[in-house]
DNA sequence: CGGCCTCTGTGACCGCAGTTACAGACTCAC
DNA sequence: GTGAGTCTGTAACTGCGGTCACAGAGGCCG
């Protein structure tokens, strides 16, 4: 069920605008020479200390970068979807170096990798798409920089509380996804959760948090008490 | 005591050994229109929320990047010293975003500032400036990640090993200003360095830590007990 | 239905880090 | 030498977050 290549140039500049600075034979050939990778959630697209294979751009999916401990505790650092791209790749094929966190699959993912010479040659050729991965570690370094302060100086109630509003209206996620991202562990999610549905803020339900309070929760994500 | 245009582009050259890959013309012109700027320690050279003016090149003294809070408390993101640039300025001139965090002079320092077009045009045409700085941003986010890490999942005590392991053999600096780095304040590290201290892993003196059992320290670092 | 697994709730306990409030020690300027 | 200012030591207290050890509760499958 592979899709012609025609059809996967236009899905790829459906997600990354910045290619249609390509003319269309660049992209045929990019559609050529690049790889494509499926892989199932929970699986590992790449690891720490490995090396790196090429640039992804994300078809379907998500990754999530996490850094993890020896005792099994997990950290989201950020999340890479379809139209940004996973700049720590960019990073390693740029900077010659090595991963130095894991990337793991979320939802069924469909990488295109495209070779390290051939993302070179984008960068020195094309304006447009060096500034769009500019762009991509612009932002995610602001992003790092910001999450060091979060982790340093904010208290993980005020942490739980920006995370939930990030997601929108009602949360699906078990009260363990939510500490792996917060580098926290279950219980202490658990104790938070309970303090915020006491306060009126969420309502809990089975792999299910409804904020009600969105005003409430912002101001105390904001570190009003 | 202005040195001379020619002086300047030795110096310049010297530091950032990349540009030897410009033209003597370029190189001349670049001296000309670059601005340069003489800052007091201590005083700020960039602030959160601001846009950025150019990109500096550092002829003498440091920069560090903090994050701060309302009451007082400060974390060092990283120190940008001679030779290697301020990565969260490119961020922000590539980016067209604004600052997130604050830089400050520690020595006397010296900088030359590119103007955004004239860098812009050293990214475009000059391959190996380009990848100097995709090095930079590369080395950069792996270290934030890192601090990140750090911050979420060790303790106290294994930072401030690591940080004076990081400072040679002995660290001239006041305990104030070691917290600072860490995010931490004077007390505590007062508390744990006298800890060291009782471990006979440093000796300690006025504004002053002397390292006496390196390997000790750094087995405390890696999360040994 | 019964058994298993995942998810959640909860209480007791602990330790690290931060806060507050001092006191003493050292340095420097006058 | 005297006093101001900076740097350090330190004790008492607090609270957040983490650990441990369970007990239910809900879902899924045979």
């Amino acid at each position: 069920m592979e899709a012609s290549g025609s059809e996967l140039a236009e899905r790829l500049v459906a997600l990354y605008p910045v290619l249609r600075c390509l003319s269309t034979r660049v992209l045929t050939e990019l559609c050529q020479t690049a790889r494509r990778v499926q892989l199932a959630p929970g699986t590992a697209v790449f690891d720490e200390r490995q090396s790196c294979p090429g640039f992804p751009l994300i078809l379907a999916g998500t990754i999530k970068v996490v850094k993890s401990t020896a005792t099994g505790r997990e950290m989201l650092l950020y999340r890479v979807e379809p139209g940004d791209s996973c700049i720590i790749t960019s990073s390693c094929l740029l900077g010659h170096s090595r991963y130095s966190a894991r990337g793991i699959a979320e939802l069924p993912l469909t990488l295109l990798v495209l070779p390290p010479s051939l993302f070179e040659q984008l960068i020195a050729e094309q304006p447009l798409f060096r500034d769009f991965v500019f762009h991509l570690f612009a932002e995610r370094i602001a992003e790092l920089m910001q999450l060091v302060e979060e982790v340093a100086f904010h208290r993980l109630d005020q942490r739980l509380a920006k995370l939930l509003l990030a997601r929108g209206e009602t949360v699906r996620a078990t009260h363990q996804a939510l500490a792996d991202e917060l580098g926290s562990v279950r219980e202490i999610v658990s104790r938070l959760l309970k303090g915020l549905a006491g306060q009126g803020l969420v309502v809990l339900g089975r792999e299910q948090i409804s904020i009600v309070d969105r005003d409430g929760l912002r101001q105390l994500a904001d570190g009003g008490r």
